[in-house]
RNA sequence: GCCGACGUGGCGGAACGGUAGACGCAUGGGACUUAAAAUCCCUUGGGGCGGCAACGCCCCGUGCAGGUUCGACUCCUGCCGUCGGCACCA
């Protein structure tokens, strides 16, 4: 028997070199097993992965490696989302070239994955800054164009005054830019979308139809896509009216408290207000005040419900001689609805308030059912809740449903002009997706903007549109903008001299249709059909909850737009969806209030307490609250350290363990030396049983004596389990299995060796748990499974043997033992037959001294057994 | 404010409506060793009773208060707390 203990340094880069070098991992695009797409989601290229990327690929390889194991075809890919701010600002701050820092990032970072054992298939590698990405990428921009998806629009955007450039909403902090820290500006730009609103309604329902997504995500995207269905009333202007206005159009989803309503409100940049304050100065005033106001987010939360009144008079559409005021408040959106409400103070909380204010009138109109009329009076706060109507002339005593259904059909069939009073309307929450940035480490927008022809496509001969190397960083804003040549073309149609587009995508557009490149990354075009109809959807995809909405909402997006131009054929890419837990990590805060990193800490036992201390100084810091880890708290782990200390086989266990993968996991070194010891425990076993199992090739015997059973009946318990847990992604619970029946065959083996010799059955037992054993631990420590794969006697890989097949009549016991309560309270075991009929039962429990103690006499009322799990005896 | 999730030992967490606390971490004790490391064994929800002892037995216990059930961590109702998402969306 060998002593030495496992060394992972040695071991791991050994057999990640014969994987590499027998190619097992590579993926054909035929091949007549069923096909499995697990697809973790790819990283940004900062330079280094972080734990939270060793936890999500550590998840999607165990997929991946099982997968494969049960006969699947699978396609692994891994990739880079590489274009983005990060660059331009490293390149900014330390001369280096976008493009030359992202590659060597990509560079560094595929080796620690590399170091990982992740069943990758390398070959299919993307960058989406590499132009033989984005190429395709422009196509599809063209073909959108084409089909209509995309369009030129001007709207409000976050303009940073000192970077000179749009900012995501993620990058204003208390509105003001994240890295120039000047107040952001609302600027009227005109930008590219792409028309995700034209798929509203299909992204909603098909919502419905994703049974493999968590419930959570779910109910965001359709929060996010916020669909409401109301009805669109014209109120006619009293005459004098500015400009040749005469009426506002509002949208409601309470039409049925319109006999509630006591005011008009109108947003601030609303046309009627704009043309009222051209003659009004307050107007003028009240509209340059909110523009002021309206940029930073927390303003407008907290901001005071205000307006002023144009003196305009709109006219109440059941009644031409009630007229109510028009205002111009600034808790009104103009991009929603139609930037105009009815205001009914009574039951909608901000109008109230608004009414209040403002000395408006507050006329209840639902009234809860048995309510009294009378008596119902509405304070401070409106009531929002079911109930009859009152107050409402036609409607008195109709419910609110049949209300709003009386009023949409009574304004419907009225017509004012040509066109009806009112009309439903289902109105979205979402926007289009605007993907101008005024950036240079982006996909170019393949557009040409001529004099004479507008914004004319690029022709697709002329793809890629490369973007040019030689830039300079030394100033703010977009070098795509400031370089000598590149945007100076002649307009593909007249071609007279013309501009090309300066502005580039989005990233998030990159990252929506990834997944649909490594079905065939070297295509010439965007997708290779065939390809793309074997593998898509994805069957099981990883990723941080982070990317609920925006990413996952673009990918379905672009996955229907790209299906509606030929480059698909399916509707949703993601057929699975798992979304893991936060890797967490305790903080440690040092007296002057600064915070020490995990690696500068020691910690020791106090009694049943911990302390930590400064291992230089010694000085004792205070052990904080567990977060999630940033640089600013500084409890960041590097996987590197934790890769050369302890090897990938110990960093993904203990990644596994513990925690269920979609809550946070707390990264601790004591959970880490666990993890390693139980490495080394395998390996020791593997080497007992390499010592003890029969050799490779045995014969099975006819018979197995109850020891060998006992073994037997082990294995293929754990096998039953951990199959059943890693297809349901419960990976905690395969560890547990995988402990506890490493923990029964380590006792037996011990056993066997104090009795010195081994009986051939035992033997040929300790060889078929042995292998399920390894089997089983291969798909989250791969290097260690070979190596002990290899201590057991074989030349084969584990990675490539198949997954073993349960015997299920190891499972089911002759004689089971049955817990056994009196009146619910657990009094005693039975140990009976497995199919012991009810009569024996009862008369074995109710032999059962115990049983007789807690019956205290009494005589039994019922007995229910419940088979093969529980006899309760009711007295 | 709205929506959602979660509340179980010292800690992470197990538990088709059926023996609550699997498995791991930590704790305490012990074995091996000159010693340490490594390894192995035992111990650990709280309280109580009996026994020299091995051990046996009883009561309480899954955020709180009720309910359904032979039986509830699990299902239902109402509270309390923690976390996450959205937030003037008419």
């Amino acid at each position: 028997m060998k002593n030495e203990r496992y060394n992972a340094r040695e071991a791991e880069p050994r057999w990640q070199r014969i994987w590499d070098e027998r190619e097992i991992f590579k993926t054909k695009n035929d091949d007549p097993r069923p096909k499995y797409y697990v697809l973790e989601m790819f990283p940004y290229p900062s330079g280094r992965i972080h734990m939270g990327h060793v936890r999500n690929y550590t998840m999607g390889d165990v997929v991946a490696r099982y997968m494969r194991a049960r006969g699947h075809n699978v396609l692994h890919p891994m990739g880079w989302d590489a274009f983005g701010m990060p660059a331009e600002n490293a390149a900014m701050a330390n001369k280096v070239h976008p493009k030359a820092w992202t590659y060597e990032n990509i560079a560094a970072m595929k080796a620690q994955l590399k170091s990982m054992g992740l069943s990758l298939d390398w070959s299919r590698e993307v960058a989406t800054c590499d132009p033989s990405y984005y190429h395709h990428q422009q196509k599809m921009f063209l073909d959108f164009w084409k089909a209509g998806l995309v369009e030129r629009k001007t709207s409000k955007v976050n303009w940073d005054p000192v970077d000179q450039t749009v900012l995501a909403n993620e990058q204003v902090i208390d509105g003001r830019g994240w890295r120039s820290g000047a107040p952001v500006e609302q600027r009227e730009l005109t930008q590219w979308f792409f028309k995700i609103t034209a798929y509203s309604e299909e992204l909603l329902s098909a919502l419905d139809t994703l049974n493999r997504w968590p419930e959570k995500v779910r109910v965001m995207q359709k929060n996010w896509i916020g669909k409401s269905e109301g009805l669109l009333v014209r109120f006619m202007l009293t005459p004098g009216a500015p400009g040749d206005i005469d009426e506002v159009e509002v949208f409601t989803t309470r039409h049925d408290t319109l006999f509630g309503a006591s005011f008009i409100a109108i947003a601030p940049d609303h046309p009627l207000a704009t043309a009222a304050a051209e003659r009004d100065p307050r107007v003028a005033a009240f509209i340059e005040e909110c523009r002021r106001h309206g940029t930073a987010q927390e303003v407008i939360e907290k901001a005071e419900k205000l307006g002023v009144d144009t003196g305009l008079r709109a006219i109440h559409p059941f009644d031409p001689k009630w007229e109510l005021p028009v205002y111009v408040a600034n808790f009104i959106l103009m991009d929603y609805g139609t930037g105009a409400v009815f205001g009914c103070p009574a039951h909608d909380q901000r109008d109230l308030d608004f009414a209040r204010k403002y000395g408006l009138p507050v006329v209840p109109v639902v009234v809860p059912e048995g309510a009294d009329l009378k008596k119902f009076e509405i304070g401070t706060e409106a009531y929002d809740g079911d109930g009859l109507l009152a107050n409402s002339r036609f409607l008195d005593g109709k419910t609110v449903e049949a209300a709003k259904e009386d009023v949409a059909r009574r304004l419907e069939g009225e017509t004012r002009g040509n066109r009806a009073v009112a009309q439903r309307r289902i109105q979205f929450r979402l926007r289009d997706w605007g993907i101008s940035r005024q950036r240079y480490w982006g996909c170019p927008i393949p557009a040409i903007h001529c004099k004479t022809h507008g914004a004319v496509p690029v022709p697709v001969r002329d793809l890629p549109v490369e973007l040019p190397e030689d830039v300079e960083f030394d100033r703010p804003g977009n070098p795509l903008d400031r370089h000598p040549t590149w945007k100076n073309v002649r307009c593909p149609i007249c071609n007279e001299p013309a501009r090309r587009e300066t502005d580039t995508m989005d990233t998030f557009v990159d990252s929506s249709w990834y997944f649909l490149r490594f079905t065939a990354p070297q295509a010439k075009t965007p997708t290779d059909s065939k390809a793309e109809q074997y593998w898509m959807p994805v069957d099981q995809y990883i990723g941080g909850v982070e990317h609920a909405i925006l990413h996952l909402l673009y990918s379905r997006f672009f996955t229907r737009a790209m299906k509606a131009t030929g480059h698909a054929h399916v509707d949703e890419p993601f057929e699975g969806l798992f979304t893991q837990g936060m890797v967490v990590h305790e903080t440690y805060e040092k007296k002057d209030g600064t915070f020490a990193s995990p690696a500068e800490v020691r910690l020791e036992a106090d009694g049943d307490k911990r302390r930590a201390t400064l291992l230089a100084g010694g000085e004792e810091v205070a052990i904080g609250p567990i977060e999630k880890m940033s640089k600013s708290k500084r409890n960041t782990v590097d996987p590197d350290d934790i890769l050369s200390t302890y090897g990938a086989d110990t960093a993904r266990w203990f990644m596994l363990s513990d925690s269920p993968p979609d809550r946070d996991v707390i990264w601790t070194e004591e959970g880490v030396q666990g993890s390693y010891r139980f490495v080394q425990r395998l390996y020791r076993l593997a080497n007992d049983l390499a010592d003890l199992a029969a050799p490779v090739g045995t014969p099975r015997p006819s018979s197995y004596g109850p020891a060998a059973l006992a073994v037997r009946k082990s294995a293929h318990a754990a096998l039953a389990r951990v199959s059943d847990d890693v297809e349901r992604l419960r990976f905690n619970r395969c560890v547990a299995h995988i402990y506890e029946m490493a923990n029964a065959l380590g006792a037996a083996v011990a056993d066997a060796r104090s009795a010195k010799k081994v009986a051939a059955d035992l033997a040929a037992a300790f060889r078929e748990a042995g292998e399920i054993l390894i089997r089983l631990v291969e798909p989250m420590m791969p290097h260690l499974a070979e190596e002990c794969w290899e201590t057991l006697g074989h030349k084969t890989l584990v990675a490539e043997e198949a997954w073993p097949t349960v015997e299920r009549e190891l499972l089911v016991e002759e004689t089971i033992t049955l817990p056994v309560q009196v009146n619910g309270k657990k009094r005693a075991d039975v140990t009976i037959a497995r199919d012991a009929a009810q009569p024996e039962v009862e008369a074995a429990v109710l032999a059962l001294e115990p049983v007789q103690r807690a019956l205290e006499g009494r005589r039994p009322k019922r007995i229910i057994v419940v088979p093969q799990r529980i006899v309760n005896v009711v007295a």
